[in-house]
DNA sequence: TGAAATGTTGGGGCG
DNA sequence: ACGCCCCAACATTTC
C-alpha cells in the first residue's frame, strides 16, 4: 500500500478550500490524482454546462498550481475509476457524498464494486451543511415544515470549522486526460454565451470575493433589500454554492462571524442564514422523497387539470406575456442565466396559476437556463409555488403581477433594464401599460400589441379560472377523488 | 415569502 | 345638535 496514490473524484465541490475529501486524500501522505468524470447520462442544462466549463478550467489551473493537475475523463464512472486505478496503481478512491437519489444509488454500487476490487473507498460529507440523517423530528422522520426544520438546524451541533486550502499537493506523473474543449460544454453559436460571461466570474477565488463583497456591502440591508429586484441586494452566490466554489459551511461561518462583529446586522444575517437553510431543507426533502422531482408531494395534485398551452408557454419563456415584471424576469433569466428570487416566485406563480401550465414544465425551463440550476432547490421551489410541496404556499395564494411589480420594483427600474421597449414609460403605468392613457403611451413610444404585447391573459379572469381548477381537481366534497389510473 | 371580498369603525360634510 | 351618508382606514374572512 505504501506509495500508492489515491484518486480524488470531484463532482460538485470544485474548490480547494474547505474540501474535506481533498484534505483527507492529502493526509494519506501519498500522491493524489484529482479526477473529474463526465458521465454519459449527465443532464445539465445549457447554462449549467457553460458554468461547468469555466469551473473545470479554473479548478484545473488551481490544482496545477499546487502540483497535481486535474484529469478529465468521459465515460461510466466505475469503468473510468477502474481504468485510472489500473494506469496508476491507486489503492484508494475518495469523494464527497452525492445526495441526488439516483446518484446515491449508483454510488452505493460503485463502492461495493471497488471494495470487491480491494480498493479502499472514503466518502466524506458533501455539499450540505448537515447530513440528512442528522436533522430529524422527534419522531425520527424528516421535517416536512420549514420553521421547525430551521430551528432544529440552529439547535444542532454547529457545522465543523472550515478547512484551509492546501498549498501543495503531491501529484503523479501525467496520465491521459480529455481536452476540456472536446467536451463541447459551451455551445458555439448561442448568443447568450457572451451575456453570461459579462455577468459572472466563475471559480473559487471569485466566489470568495463575492461573499466578502456581500457581507461588506449588502448584508446590513439584506432583510428588506433581498426582495427588491431593482436593487443589488442579494448575495448572488447561488451558482457558486451549486458548483461548490464555496461551501455552505464557509458561508455559514462567515455570516455568523459578521453577525458577531456587527450586532446591528443580526436580523438580516439571520434572514440570510434562513435562505441557506431553505437550500438545505430542499435537499433533505429530496433525499427523503426520491420521486420528489417528478411527482407532487401532495398527492391531491396528481389529478390537477393542467393545460397544454404551447403559445402561452412560449410567451412566458420569451418574456412576451404583456406583464412587465414577468417579462423582465424571464428576459433576465435568458440573458444572464439568473433571476432574482422574488421574481422567480412571480414568474412561477404566473405560469402555474395564470396559465395553468404544469409546474414541471416551468421547472424544466429553469433547469435549462439557470446557471445555478440545482435539483434540490429547483424541485422544492417549484412545488412550493404550485402549492403541492412541503410547507407550500397555499394554492390560492396567487400573485398579482401588477401589485407585485409596484411593491417590489416601485420605480420600474428593473422592468426598464430588461424590457427596454418600456424604458420611457411613466412609473405610474409601467407595471400595467394596458391602463395607460393614449398620450402616456405615445410619449413613451409604446404601441401595445406592436412594440410590447398586450397581456396574454386577464389576471382577474385567470385567477378565477385557477381557483375553479383547484376546486374541480379536489372533487366536490373537497377530498381528492380516487384515481388509481393516474399511477399507470 | 397574497389578494380580493367583506366587515367594522370613526371622522367629517351636510341637510 | 342630530342623523345620515360617504368613505378612508383598518381588520377579518375567504379563496
Amino acid at each position: 500500500m505504501k506509495n500508492a496514490p489515491s484518486i480524488l473524484w470531484f463532482y460538485r465541490d470544485l474548490r480547494l478550500g474547505d474540501n474535506a475529501a481533498l484534505t483527507g486524500a492529502i493526509a494519506r501522505g501519498e500522491a493524489v490524482i484529482p479526477l473529474y468524470i463526465r458521465d454519459g447520462n449527465d443532464d445539465e442544462g445549457g447554462a449549467s454546462k457553460w458554468w461547468l466549463h469555466h469551473a473545470l478550467e479554473n479548478l484545473g489551473s488551481d490544482l496545477s498550481a499546487c502540483g497535481a493537475g486535474l484529469i478529465l475523463r468521459h465515460g461510466k464512472p466505475l469503468d473510468i475509476l477502474r481504468r485510472v486505478i489500473a494506469e496508476t496503481g491507486a489503492k484508494a478512491v475518495t469523494w464527497a457524498r452525492r445526495y441526488e437519489p439516483e446518484l446515491a444509488a449508483r454510488d452505493a454500487k460503485i463502492i461495493a464494486a471497488l471494495k470487491e476490487d480491494g480498493i479502499e473507498v472514503v466518502v466524506h460529507p458533501g455539499f450540505l451543511l448537515f447530513e440528512p440523517e442528522q436533522i430529524k423530528t422527534g419522531g425520527s422522520t424528516p421535517f416536512k415544515v420549514f420553521t421547525p426544520f430551521s430551528k432544529a438546524c440552529f439547535a444542532a451541533p454547529a457545522p465543523a470549522h472550515t478547512l484551509a486550502a492546501p498549498k501543495k499537493i503531491k501529484g503523479i506523473e501525467a496520465i491521459a486526460s480529455d481536452d476540456l474543449v472536446d467536451w463541447k460544454l459551451i455551445p458555439k453559436t448561442a448568443w447568450w454565451v457572451k451575456g453570461l460571461g459579462d455577468d459572472w466570474h466563475v471559480g473559487e477565488k471569485a466566489a470568495g470575493r463575492q461573499l466578502q463583497h456581500f457581507i461588506k456591502s449588502n448584508l446590513m440591508g439584506y432583510k428588506t433589500a433581498r426582495d427588491r429586484p431593482d436593487i443589488a441586494g442579494t448575495s448572488r452566490l447561488s451558482p457558486s454554492l451549486h458548483f461548490g466554489h464555496i461551501s455552505p459551511r464557509q458561508v455559514w461561518h462567515a455570516i455568523h462571524h459578521a453577525q458577531d462583529a456587527s450586532p446591528a446586522c443580526a436580523q438580516s444575517a439571520h434572514r440570510y442564514l434562513l435562505e441557506i437553510l431553505w437550500r438545505e431543507f430542499s435537499w433533505h426533502l429530496l433525499c427523503a422523497i426520491p420521486d420528489f422531482t417528478t411527482q407532487p408531494l401532495q398527492k391531491s395534485f396528481m389529478q390537477f387539470p393542467w393545460l397544454n398551452d404551447d403559445a402561452g408557454l412560449a410567451a412566458w419563456q420569451r418574456g412576451q406575456t404583456g406583464y412587465p415584471i414577468v417579462d423582465a424576469g424571464m428576459r433576465e433569466l435568458w440573458q444572464t442565466g439568473w433571476m432574482h428570487n422574488r421574481v422567480r416566485m412571480i414568474v412561477a406563480s404566473f405560469l402555474i396559476k395564470d396559465l395553468l401550465i404544469d409546474w414541471r414544465i416551468g421547472m424544466a425551463w429553469f433547469w435549462d437556463t439557470l446557471v445555478d440550476a440545482d435539483l434540490g432547490s429547483n424541485t422544492a421551489s417549484w412545488q412550493w409555488v404550485a402549492g403541492c410541496g412541503a410547507d407550500a404556499s397555499p394554492y390560492f395564494r396567487i400573485f398579482n403581477p401588477t401589485l407585485q411589480g409596484e411593491k417590489f420594483d416601485p420605480q420600474g427600474d428593473y422592468v426598464r433594464r430588461f424590457v427596454p421597449e418600456l424604458a420611457k414609460m411613466d412609473a405610474k403605468f409601467i407595471h400595467e401599460p394596458w391602463k395607460a392613457p393614449a398620450d402616456v403611451l405615445a410619449k413613451a413610444g409604446v404601441v401595445l400589441g406592436r412594440t410590447y404585447p398586450k397581456p396574454i391573459v386577464d389576471h382577474a379572469t385567470a385567477r378565477a379560472r385557477a381557483l375553479k381548477a383547484l376546486k374541480t381537481s379536489k372533487g366536490e366534497d373537497g377530498q381528492a377523488p380516487e384515481s388509481e389510473d393516474l399511477f399507470e
